[in-house]
DNA sequence: CGGGATGTTGACCGCGCGGTCCAAAACTCG
DNA sequence: CGAGTTTTGGACCGCGCGGTCAACATCCCG
């Protein structure tokens, strides 16, 4: 019976999560995302509700996507410190700096807005405890193959791996060279990751 | 010959930080500013310029408040490896969680703003750079002190604890429970600061 | 092919934004 | 005390914001 939609859901969350990934929350407007998304007023309102819930929707699958990526890098890792290794440096492997400089969409929204909006704090949480959880069966895996020390707390080590890569994503966003904030992950990787006695 | 100003210039300032540390850059409003810092419009602009110009004025005040607050903890500590873990732990010793929900002006500006201010990003690698610096000292303190292994590069220590403590801010502003956050902390520090060979 | 339901477009709304400006006030000094 | 200078408070401005809505287009199905 009903009109169909004339656009694709996925292309207009992704268009819309780059605009407010570039701008920020506040500073990103209604007719910014009507340009990037190029849809009308009435087809955005209709499909995502008002500014805020399109935006929770946005930041939700971004969180979403990247916990499968972290899934499927720990599956095609060839040992299980790989991929936590990859976490840590990731926004430093682009050798241009422009991932550094967007550093992430969750990380930049909590910093402008979870003290006002519970709903982006509490999204924030589940996403880092996920992220936790994930690191935490690489890291057990590494034990496994060796490459961790096998005595060491896997989920604190997981925690502590956390806090790094968020630091480095931090640092990023400040411009810093891309060979220093490749130093940093480094250093702090060699660091939290006990070598197992040889 | 003119007539006196009637407010104090750091009053003003602090009052306008607390409001931007609050809401962040965007969602503060100059009526916001006026309200916290009870001058008339004509005054504040007269005073300090534009919204944006306050800001960085504010910005910069905070990073210098804060750099001397480092120094000072550092000339003051016992040993140089307590001022370092102060540092990491800060935030998660508010027992309350306020001050970890609250996070760190310097780091929530980053996030929201740097990557379209330059001044914004600039003021953020000065800033790490000094603390980076800072931290350096009191390491090298620390392996003199013996608390520290004399042969890691105090440098590269200081820039993986500098990345820990922005994860510790930026965990704890998903309003994460203290304990747990204290955890990450206390966790990320056992394994930073390499004991030295007993 | 027509009726009903949904999607689309863009005009429109009121508000609050950042910023300007000026008349009155408050001071210093000759 | 009066002249000169700066500060003060708030009226005022135009704009762009987020959000609503109604007229029209497009489709499905009987």
């Amino acid at each position: 019976m009903p009109r169909p939609r004339e656009f694709d859901e996925e292309h207009v969350v992704l268009a819309v999560r780059d605009a407010f990934w570039d701008r920020g929350y506040a500073a990103t407007s209604m007719d910014d995302l009507l340009r990037v998304s190029g849809l009308g007023k009435g087809s955005l309102y209709g499909a995502f509700g008002d500014k805020r819930r399109l935006f929770l929707r946005v930041l939700r699958e971004y969180d979403d996507a990247n916990l499968r990526g972290l899934r499927e890098r720990l599956g095609s890792a060839a040992r299980g410190v790989d991929m936590v290794r990859e976490f840590v440096h990731d926004v430093a492997d682009d050798p241009t700096g422009a991932a550094a400089r967007r550093g992430c969409l969750l990380a930049n929204s909590t910093a402008e807005l979870a003290t006002h909006d519970p709903d982006v704090a509490a999204e924030a949480r589940r996403s880092y405890e996920a992220i936790t959880a994930i690191l935490t069966e690489a890291l057990e895996r590494a034990q496994r193959e060796g490459d961790v020390d096998p005595d060491a707390d896997a989920a604190e080590v997981a925690r502590a791996v956390l806090a790094a890569q968020l630091g480095v994503v931090a640092l990023g966003r400040t411009g810093m060279d891309v060979a220093a904030l490749t130093e940093v992950a480094r250093s702090a990787l060699a660091r939290l990751l006990p070598a197992p006695a040889p």
